[in-house]
DNA sequence: CGCATAGTTGACAGAACGTTCCAAAACAAG
DNA sequence: CTTGTTTTGGAACGTTCTGTCAACTATGCG
């Protein structure tokens, strides 16, 4: 039997949370900031999502699904593959030029947690090799297509390039210099070339 | 005029506090914690070095000198300067392959604290800086003696460095694949050629 | 020895933490 | 309308947190 029914939209309410793990970390956010920003009561929380940690993964898999699966959308997109890795450069660099650049989630989660809790760290994992894989996906077809030579090494060139995106995303956070980015993602460009 | 004199070594709980937020990040460290793991008490503590945040700069500082220091000798020691980044990245290389690696502090604080606190922000910012101009003036050096090509763009080179082991920190502390950093840093060593 | 200075120790205050209990509220089905 | 089921909001739980206070201890100097 189906008793009363949700007052919010349990999509919406992970996302706040999502945002807000993002911007603060996992210890630094505490449950009753995160049900004010999310709109909704302590205890809705917990009947809908369980405790802080069960929250924060459930955070994570949507970070993954949305911007992880974003860029999966972009690498596979129709037309040049190779073009396809060049606009992800570019929206790094973009991002970068964001003033309220807040790095990405899955990187700050990595070094928050990734050696302290096991099931994250085993979540980070795989996310990280949906990224990578998907880059590599996206060189190996520009091989077979010929717009990339094949005595490149895909697997290697697509772990640099989410090394870079994981250090972009890092040292973001900090780093003075607008041309940061831009030095480095030329570097990166002229490996795809 | 002096009183009692210290029991215990300024420079040595100042780098078992540096260890503890190493593996532990700022939040999740307490400051019972840390007076257990420096064999002090908590008074102590606050005497010798302030409030939590003031111990936490110090032991950044710390780390600025000890570690940090140690990555600008070695890419200042005599010799090749091209042979002494080129140390830096297999010492990188052997980081990765230690089961026990804990990543690189600077690094976690920057994904922990770089957005949140505008001081340590700063401080980072520094640091990163330092680590930069390392590079740069050894490969500056290298350029001059001949041994790496002058049309490198030598700040966007140690900028790129830079970068990767900031993202091999990070992604070191959750990837399951023993040859990544092998690829990653494959691909770096072309750059130098 | 005695005074001044500085370090150590344990207890404590005030706040914040994550979590749970409970009763009221809102709906579906009978 | 009644009964059953689920959500909700608020109060309260015990624990842990950072930081402080006051008493005690140990040294150097006169």
């Amino acid at each position: 039997m189906s008793g009363r029914p949700r007052e919010f939209d349990e999509l919406a309410v992970l996302d706040a949370a999502m945002v807000l793990f993002w911007e603060q970390g996992y210890e630094a956010t505490g449950i009753a900031e995160l049900s004010d920003r999310c709109g909704i009561g302590r205890q809705s929380m917990y009947n809908a999502f369980g405790d802080k940690k069960a929250l924060y993964m459930q955070a994570l898999d949507r970070y993954s699904c949305e911007r992880l699966g974003g860029i999966v959308d972009l690498l596979e997109a129709p037309g040049s593959p190779l073009d396809n890795v060049r606009a992800l450069l570019g929206a790094w660099e973009a991002n970068w030029e964001d003033p309220e650049f807040r790095g990405c989630l899955m990187v700050n989660s990595m070094a928050e947690l990734g050696v302290r809790d096991l099931e994250i760290k085993t979540q980070l994992d795989r996310m990280l090799q949906k990224m990578e894989d998907a880059i590599y996906n996206a060189l190996h077809r520009a091989q077979e297509q010929g717009e990339l030579p094949v005595d490149r090494d895909a697997r290697a060139l697509a772990r640099t390039i989410t090394i870079t995106g994981q250090g972009l995303a890092v040292v973001g956070k900090v780093a003075s210099s607008p041309t940061y980015a831009r030095d480095v993602l030329a570097t990166t460009r002229r490996l795809l070339d």
